[in-house]
RNA sequence: GGGCGGUUAGCUCAGCUGGUUAGAGCAUCUCGUUUACACCGAGAGGGUCGGGAGUUCGAAUCUCUCACCGCCCACCA
């Protein structure tokens, strides 16, 4: 019994568990162990997520295509699982502490905090599974991963030791981008560039051997920089060796105001005579252009910073370099200071000396970091690094051979321009939340890169034994004894990037390296389905690991969705506080309702700005169904076993099937092609337009009246196409159809792995032939002509009750025009009509009647004086309605119909009377305008007598 | 600076490989006989497809250009 009222909450959940209960979504189960596999891993989510717009449109579209699969017969895996996301992990665990006033990590210690992160883990970490849930996700839960599981830590071990050993990931001191808030590195990836109104400050540099005048600029050199704190680190200037106005100072010196260091003017093409002075200052420990300037002129790195960006000079033996003796009195004051605000007192003591020119005004970029938004420095530091140019060659090659396609394919363009150019991964991180790098340093600091620790003191024994820096002896009693050993080698303190751990998502999740028997099942898998904003962080990382590791793509298909956006197109942000949360939706109009929409919307590539009336309207589209289904239990409408579409002999039951396939077969096409949104439309419109509106009212008659063969029919074709609906729209709204599914029929299974209506691969019949509507036993067609399935079609039937849809649509409208009383019930002529037109009218008598009011049908010859036409599908019909009708409205109307087909026949005969058109158009368009034209013309006419008999009764 | 995308009804959007009378939902207006549904039904109004040029027999659709909007990438002093 269907329930007076639809109620997403109450359903959502008692259907949820059922699908649990069942075991539905697990992978290989029972009678899907030889399926055809398909495979989808999910984006993991942070621990530390919560639901956002963005997941929720990112996993309806993977449950969409999961659920359809699977009702195809596939042996779908939806692997679910989330990301330890370091960073932000660590940071939400080191807010909690802070709340909480108790120690904070440095003081915890290392092993400490990090139970307190497992701790927070095992308590909030569920949060955005429960919520996953509730959207609808068909994941195979029971297999959920997490990517600090101990086998996807082996994983990560392993993957980082053969790269290792392969020369692919090395140890680098080299300038990374330093988050001095957050006290580590980070990728080129986690920096954001921000536009930021600041100064450019022209510093006069003194030339060695002049007297130094702010008046005389021969005695100095000008400078440009945005960053004058960074001047105490300066080993150089460095001019254009084709700079005219600089070519005679190459190769001496200036000495660097407040430090006195002596350093050398360079000639180097890096100098661009256009920016600045024209000269520019040379700090190879703090900006990557002067890096690299300063490896290709050998120059000393002097590092003024400390790890959280203050100045650091007391103790730097680096910065002493090059400094004559008495020069450091500076120094004092300077040290220890935060690096903005040293910036001010560096500028201001230039400037009581004489050494700033100007200052101007300027607009520039400036890296921060995307996770603590402070100002990120290029710091010389020691990081791993993995070799990723070489790595992307056979990702770059994959995409190129189509091997991977995008969708939409544009996206491709952006993949390549970053491969292309991609820089060495910075894969190391100072943080305690990940995983460890498995590297060990031995006495002397040689490193030993190894999957555990003793392995690795394995190695290092070994290789100290050889060194003959122990004895064998000692090496044997450390091997043999913990206590021993304790201290020998250290592990490398750092931990990696959480997106190295992501990389390996596809085949780690499937159980690599310990057991690959679901490896070979599963991988590659069928697609990707994210977002664009993580084509480099994740996207082409997968390519690369995959193909190293795997030796094939980790899926053929990458779906790139859009962004969801606000309704004014804002991207959502908690600052901007227009954040529409999913939750928030699904309570207040259920999870079907807001999937609905998100697919609905989904159009390639083109962002989705949400507004909630959709999801509102698609709600009422749920309900809508609800009703239906209650309609078609209260006129006892049940599908007896072996019905299908044709076994029905009455024409309406026939037009509803033949209507039906073709919906089956739009949404299937269009999931096929990723055109989600067109699928969406598609059911949407059938079940609407079609079978409600339509269909339904069109049997009433029937369902209502006598028992009998027509109507046990018409019953059984009503609830064989409710069920085709529920099928159809499962994978768009699966709560709804899955509760409508059980209570609308006894039932032996779940809808959710019930058979779609088109199976993908049609199943051969013992009898050679081949079904091609699922639960048709007799849509059944030679297996030969299976391979390209034609559905069932019945274009008589759409004829016949087309012309009915028709004539009731026309006589509604006309009835509005004319302002004719719904309580008035008019006459209609059928006017020169074919045969089978009169019989026609003749079946369809009485549904006319009452869909259009119409009293009665008669056939005449001709039209009588003072009626109303209409052209319904090339027939007259005339409607005498005098005394009913305000004859100036009706003239209106004709005369406005008159100027609408004036239009169309002028427009066709433009065409039709362009020479070039006529030769040049193919047959088939030229034809189509020809019939057009004909077309036109008749109405033309009948327009044309109407309009004159309207007259003579005027 | 480079790249990508957008500009279609009051609003949010479809319109795939050029040939439709340019569609949908919401909103608006009119009406509502009928026990599935007022979260409903019937009907209607509303668009020179951002501007300009071009290719073509034919352009919302392809090309160029201009304008505005958004995003991504980039080390520029």
């Amino acid at each position: 019994m269907i329930e007076k009222t639809y109620q997403p909450s109450d359903i959502e959940s008692r259907v949820g568990r059922q699908w649990e209960e069942a075991g539905a979504f697990r992978a290989g189960r029972p009678g899907r162990e030889t399926a055809e596999p398909y495979t989808i891993v999910i984006p993991p989510p942070n621990v530390t997520g919560s639901l956002h717009m963005g997941h929720a449109l990112n996993n309806t579209l993977q449950d969409v295509l999961c659920r359809f699969e699977r009702m195809r017969g596939r042996d779908v895996l939806w692997q679910p699982g989330t990301d330890h996301a370091g960073i932000a992990t660590q940071m939400v665990v080191e807010r909690q502490l802070a709340e909480r006033k108790e120690p904070g990590r440095r003081d915890m210690g290392r092993q400490k905090f990090l139970d307190r992160v497992w701790k927070w883990k095992a308590e909030s970490g569920g949060v955005i599974v429960n919520q996953l849930k509730r959207l609808g996700a068909s994941c195979d839960w029971s297999r959920e991963r997490f990517t600090m599981d101990e086998g996807l830590s082996r994983a990560v071990a392993k993957v980082f030791v053969r790269l290792y050993e392969e020369g692919l990931i090395y140890k680098d001191k080299r300038l990374v981008n330093w988050d001095p808030k957050l006290l580590t590195a980070i990728s080129d990836l986690e920096v954001q560039q921000v536009e930021v109104k600041g100064s450019l400050w022209h510093l006069r540099y003194p030339l060695e051997g002049k007297t130094f005048d702010p008046e005389d600029p021969s005695s100095f050199i000008v400078v440009a920089t945005t960053r004058p704190e960074t001047m105490l680190g300066d080993t150089a200037v460095a001019v254009n060796p084709e700079d005219d106005r600089y070519r005679h100072l190459v190769g001496k010196h200036i000495i660097l105001p407040l430090v006195g260091r002596r350093i050398p003017i360079v000639a180097d093409e890096y100098s661009d005579p256009e920016k600045g002075s024209g000269a520019v200052k040379i700090t190879p420990a703090h900006d990557f252009n002067d890096f690299e300037v300063g490896r290709r002129h050998h120059l000393p790195q002097i590092n003024v910073l400390d790890i959280e960006g203050r100045l650091s000079l007391e103790e730097n033996t680096d910065y002493k370099h090059g400094l004559p003796a008495n020069s450091s009195y500076l120094i004092e004051e300077l040290h220890g200071v935060e690096r903005f605000a040293a910036r001010k007192m560096i500028v201001e003591r230039l400037d009581n000396f004489g050494f700033l020119e100007k200052i101007e005004p300027n607009t520039h970029m400036v890296p921060h970091g995307d996770r603590s938004g402070v100002v990120i420095e290029p710091f010389l530091t020691d990081q791993w690094y993995v070799d990723a140019k070489t790595l992307a060659e056979p990702a770059i090659a994959a995409v190129r051979s189509g091997e991977t396609t995008f969708v939409p394919k544009n996206w491709e363009k952006t993949y390549f321009d970053w491969m292309e150019n991609i820089q060495p991964w910075c894969i190391s991180r100072q943080l305690w939340w990940g995983h460890q790098i498995p590297a060990w340093y031995g006495p002397d600091g040689k490193v030993f890169v190894a999957e555990t620790e003793e392995e690795a003191i394995g190695k290092a024994l070994g290789y100290y034994v050889e060194q003959e820096v122990i004895t064998v002896e000692q090496g044997r009693e450390m091997a043999l004894d913990r206590n021993k050993r304790e201290g020998f080698i250290t592990r490398d303190e750092d931990v990696l990037d959480t997106w190295f751990s992501s990389a390996l998502w596809p085949f780690s999740t499937l159980g690599w390296p310990d057991d690959t028997r679901d490896v070979e099942r599963y991988y590659p898998t069928n697609v990707l389905v994210t977002g664009f904003d993580i084509i480099f962080f994740w996207v082409a990382r997968m390519m690369m690991m995959g193909l190293h590791f795997m030796k094939d793509v980790p899926f053929p298909t990458v779906y790139i969705h859009a962004l969801v956006r606000d309704e004014k197109g804002a991207k959502m942000s908690k600052s901007k506080g227009n954040v529409i949360d999913p939750l928030n939706l699904i309570d207040e109009y259920g999870a079907d309702a807001l999937r609905f929409t998100l697919t609905a919307m989904a159009a390639q590539g083109r962002d989705i700005k949400l507004a909630t009336n959709r999801v509102e309207g698609y709600r009422n589209f749920a309900t809508k169904l609800w009703n239906a289904c209650r309609f078609a239990e209260m006129n006892g409408c049940v599908m007896p076993a072996g019905f299908g579409p044709t076994k029905a002999k009455l024409t309406l039951n026939r037009w509803i099937a033949h209507e039906t396939s073709i919906a089956g077969r739009e949404v299937t096409e269009a999931l096929e092609a990723y055109r989600f949104n067109d699928a969406a439309n598609a059911i949407y419109r059938f079940v609407w337009n079609v079978y409600c509106d339509w269909y339904l009212e069109l049997a009433k008659p029937v369902l209502t009246g006598a028992e009998g063969d027509a109507k046990n029919e018409t019953r059984a074709m009503v609830a064989w196409v409710r069920d085709e609906i529920l099928k159809l729209l499962h994978p768009f709204m699966p709560f709804i159809t899955e509760e409508l599914w059980a209570v609308t029929a006894p039932r032996s299974g779940l809808l959710t792995l019930a058979d779609w209506p088109l199976r993908a691969q049609a199943t051969v019949a013992e009898s050679g032939l081949v079904s091609l509507m699922a639960g048709d036993p007799l849509a059944v067609v030679p297996a030969a002509v299976a391979a390209e399935p034609e559905l069932f079609s019945d274009p008589k039937a759409e004829a016949e009750i087309g012309w009915v849809v028709d004539l009731v649509t026309a006589i509604r409208s006309l009835r509005a025009e004319m302002n004719i009383p719904p309580a008035t019930l008019i006459p209609i002529n059928l006017v020169g009509v074919s045969e089978e037109t009169a019989a026609r009218a003749k079946r369809w008598h009485e549904m006319i009647g009452r869909l259009a009011r119409v009293e009665s049908i008669s056939i005449e010859p001709t039209v009588p004086r003072g009626a109303v036409q209409l052209l319904v599908r090339g027939d007259v019909v005339a409607l005498p309605l005098k005394g009913v009708i305000d004859l100036a409205a009706e003239q209106a109307r004709l005369d406005k119909e008159a100027q609408k087909v004036e239009a169309d026949i002028k427009r066709v005969d433009a065409k039709l009377g362009n020479v070039d058109f006529l030769s040049r158009a193919p047959e088939e368009v030229i034809d189509e305008q020809r019939e057009k034209r004909a077309d036109a013309e008749a109405r033309r006419e009948k327009i044309r007598e109407a309009l004159e008999r309207l007259k003579a009764v005027i």
